[in-house]
DNA sequence: GACACCGTGTTCGCTATCGAACAGATAAAA
DNA sequence: TTTTATCTGTTCGATAGCGAACACGGTGTC
């Protein structure tokens, strides 16, 4: 069931004719948890469209630290650099949260792109919103406490998955986070406290989801609200 | 002399047919200090190639603290949101160094994108790049030094700039980063006293650029060298 | 059942940055 | 020239997050 190319949003969004042609060309693929698509400066051979699986674009330091740049879900696609023409980035994606996709080879994802407006279109609108996400990032960093960037960061994260539990070490979040597993350890103890989240040994519940959204900045309905502007009939879906 | 369009990097790449195409397309125009190009999201009306002059795109919050997202200067161009499909962003974009450039139409930009192959792509490389420069602010905001940011902004700036002097109060340096003004005050002291710039008032110059190459973080070099690889026929102009 | 490991909880001092307040200095305006 | 506004320097205590160290308790393995 994982295995439904339907669930992923740009997929499902393609017109009749392009998913026609497309549907032999997408390969099914598992992502285990910690799969890295794509490293730092390599060239890339394949889209990928994730199902149910969580991919975070990381940049990692030279001294070894690192901090996510973005979330990519059943709503996106792993690798515009691809068609955006640099084949690269200087980023890693890896999978954060388990789960499957489909992945298309580069070669296919380029001819689609240069010569079929619709998808072109897509694709780009896409890409706006993944630039969106980007910039709430670094503002996010910036400015905001870790109590509400660890919500921002569930939310997320949640909006990419079916039900409302994540399979997620806190030392997961604090690399993700780009700061220490302790600082995570007592910002979830207080969200708990709040009665937000209960979690245990890598499973955490959002018990309160609209109490998060409340506890989280504003860094969160600013992306959300772009994405679905950006991609409508995508995230109705 | 500063309304010389080739001295904007991605109009001096165009192929000579574009070129003659755009040239009765492009509107001179003066950009001077705090001038707002677009606003958050508002529809743009043009797109802007700056010559002289250095533009910010930030994000201002709602208790109004702002962050420096990426910054344009004459190698690139302002309002990729037109030709990427969302015609607006969540960001503004307000010139930071007053100089000048040019503008055309969003119709004409969108045209000239959809319809000409090598148009889109050195637009889209360009994309490319910018969103390499967010990203790394990103992770800039994480894990550096006010020092090693000051130092990463006034080489992003000086890359932009004839010469080696910023016009540029320290005030307007600390929104643009995101901090407090006295911290820039201290930072810029150390700099000082470090023998890698000097200042007075609202004029920066830079006294040794290689030092602060060696006090910047890895991101400066990391988005210098991805400009370079994507752009490359158009840096070395 | 014994054991090792992994995920979490908790503590310590340390540092960078914040927020606020105010002082001095220089340029621009009157 | 005087006045005013702008820019920079300096100080204070407060705080969030860091780095390191270690304790606790489930879980899976042998």
């Amino acid at each position: 069931m994982q295995f439904e190319p339907k669930r992923n949003h740009l997929l499902a969004a393609l017109p009749a004719a392009t998913w026609a042609r497309w549907q032999e060309h997408l390969e099914p693929i598992a992502m285990p948890l910690g799969m890295v698509l794509y490293e730092s400066g390599s060239t890339l051979s394949h889209v990928y469209f994730p199902t149910t699986a969580i991919v975070s674009l990381l940049y990692v330091m030279e001294n070894g630290a690192s901090a996510e740049i973005a979330v990519v879900g059943n709503e996106g696609l792993v690798g515009i650099s691809l068609f955006m023409g640099g084949e690269s980035t200087p980023s890693r994606a890896v999978v954060q949260s388990a789960g499957a996709g489909f992945r298309m080879t580069a070669e296919m994802i380029k001819q689609e792109f240069n010569h079929f407006g619709p998808v072109m279109h897509l694709l780009l609108r896409y890409t706006q919103a993944l630039i969106t996400q980007m910039a709430q990032t670094a503002v996010c960093n910036r400015h905001h406490s870790l109590d509400q960037q660890l919500c921002r960061w569930l939310l997320l994260s949640l909006d990419r998955l079916r039900g409302n539990q994540l399979v997620m070490t806190q030392e997961l979040i604090a690399n993700m986070l780009g700061v220490r597993r302790e600082g995570v350890t007592e910002a979830a103890r207080r969200l708990q406290e709040a009665g937000l989240i209960s979690y245990a040994r890598g499973h955490i519940t959002v018990v309160d989801r609209a109490g998060l959204e409340q506890r989280s900045c504003e860094c969160y309905a600013v992306v959300k609200k772009e994405y679905d502007r950006l991609l409508p009939a995508i995230t109705a879906i």
